[in-house]
DNA sequence: CCCTGATTCGC
DNA sequence: GCGAATCAGG
């Protein structure tokens, strides 16, 4: 993968509105595991893991890690059973209490210096979330509608947004 | 099994 | 720096 300027603004992009990091990487082409080690690499805000990593405590309750692949290499000496768990400085990993559907983060401004990342790029929670735009280019922005009570959406985009699923004929065989 | 994201570490 | 392999939870 090839990460120039462009790409990386699109990896935040989408990672910004909240796609996983497979589908970040099938719309770019690249596997999963790129997108979440760049991301990694660029310090990109994690989205809620799935996972609870160890917590300081518990450190020492994991195995150790499995000696990797080692085309060359011979397996070394016996694992020293952990002991020398190195602990390393007290991740802050405040568990976060997950509720808002995570919505989409300041994509726009390319800003190269100053990027604020809004938790929150609509202005209240009135209004429209639709997202307008190609993700990463200039002028990817929201809708900026009222959203319907209840909605995170405009009457018109919720219209789009919410489809029924008994559109079906009855016919089905 | 499918999915998810995180981490490790050979390259 | 990159990302596959691996881990680990839902």
């Amino acid at each position: 993968m090839d990460w120039t300027a462009e790409a990386i603004d699109r990896l935040r992009a989408f990672w910004a509105e909240g796609h996983s990091t497979a589908e970040i990487g099938r719309r770019m082409g690249i596997s999963k595991n790129a997108v979440v080690g760049k991301a990694h690499r660029l310090n990109l805000p994690a989205r809620p893991s799935p996972i609870r990593r160890e917590a300081e405590g518990e450190a020492a309750s994991r195995p150790a890690p499995q000696p990797r692949r080692q085309p060359g290499a011979m397996p070394a000496a016996a694992p020293s059973l952990a002991a020398t768990a190195p602990l390393r400085d007290a991740a802050p990993l405040r568990r976060l209490e997950a509720s808002a559907p995570v919505a989409a983060a300041s994509v726009v401004a390319p800003a190269p210096q100053a990027m604020v990342v809004r938790p929150f790029p609509r202005a209240s929670t009135r209004s429209c979330c639709w997202p307008l735009g190609e993700p990463g280019t200039p002028d990817f922005r929201f809708c900026t509608g009222n959203a319907t009570p209840g909605k995170p959406y405009c009457a018109e985009h919720a219209s789009v947004a919410y489809v029924r699923v008994r559109e079906r004929r009855e016919d089905a065989a």
